[in-house]
DNA sequence: GCTTCATACTTGGTAATTCAAAGTTAGCAA
DNA sequence: TTGCTAACTTTGAATTACCAAGTATGAAGC
């Protein structure tokens, strides 16, 4: 039970979420969580040596991404699980713009492992940049601005 | 100029992705493309260490995301810089995600120092699912499946 | 020709992180 | 009291990151 405080201190916001989410093995937890994966011995099986995956989930519960659960099977003691927070559920578009960009210029030749659905038809969605009226826009067309919170350099 | 060469083995596009892009301050190196700097001496200013600079550029080039591009200052010898190919360009949903997901949940207090516009006519966008007719969906409703690339487990 | 300068890296030493494997803890059951 | 299981800790070696200093190249000025 160790410290392991994660500082926020960039302006940039792309580097705060890569403060909890650029360390090693903590996108494919959280991959694995979206796949319905809770406890530590299913979180292992991906291959994250033991330590690293008790100071990760730690990290991500600090980072409000999981909550930590209390189950208990029939006849086994109370144990811990961890589920997405709607923080976590909200990582889906990280995720999706990873595999989508994986699936493009780092293909396996057996198709995508993973795909993204609707869950009221279960029709395939992909991520896309939409304007304020919620229709796609050429991606080509979209750019990379200074917002307000920008600093000058 | 040593071999570092990155191997592109698992099922998951999520980490194949991660292959290159998680390593430390390759993101955050990509982001400078974006904001469109190209050359050695302005990728130091985010304060990556300079043997590390020099091995992420190298990385980046290997997997396509960056091309070296030869340029002559008058009156300097001949120089190489850094520019985005496609595939770099298409990491922009990438930045993106990640933004938007630190915006909202690591805010600093200062609005957003990144925003992201159609520059047909500079309105502003953000990253959604959209359904086939590019119309966004409800975020809520969207789920991670296994698709044909998937092994069992 | 020799020195100076700027940019783009290397190198060397140290600190931090990651890894694999083994060990520990807590409570339940026989 | 012993064994069992899931969830961690610990240990020590290997890799990676960090920082400061140094090198390489070629143009320009003297």
């Amino acid at each position: 039970m160790k410290a392991m405080a994660i500082p926020t201190n960039s302006r940039c916001s792309i580097a705060r979420s890569l403060e909890v989410l650029g360390q090693k093995w903590s996108l494919l937890i959280v991959r694995e969580a979206f796949r319905g994966r809770t406890r530590f011995a299913e979180f292992q099986k991906i291959g994250v040596p033991t330590d690293l995956l008790a100071s990760r989930l730690e990290s991500l519960v600090e980072a409000g991404i999981l909550a930590r659960r209390p189950y208990r099977e029939p006849g086994q003691r109370a144990r811990v699980e961890y589920v997405l927070t709607p923080a976590g559920e909200d990582l889906l578009p990280v995720l999706a713009a990873l595999s989508g960009w994986g699936d493009e210029y780092r293909p396996t030749g057996h198709g995508p492992a993973t795909i993204y659905v609707d869950t009221t038809d279960d029709r395939p969605v992909h991520l896309a940049f939409v304007d304020e009226d919620g229709h796609a826009v050429d991606p080509a067309k979209v750019a990379y601005r200074r917002g307000p919170g920008a600093l000058e350099d």
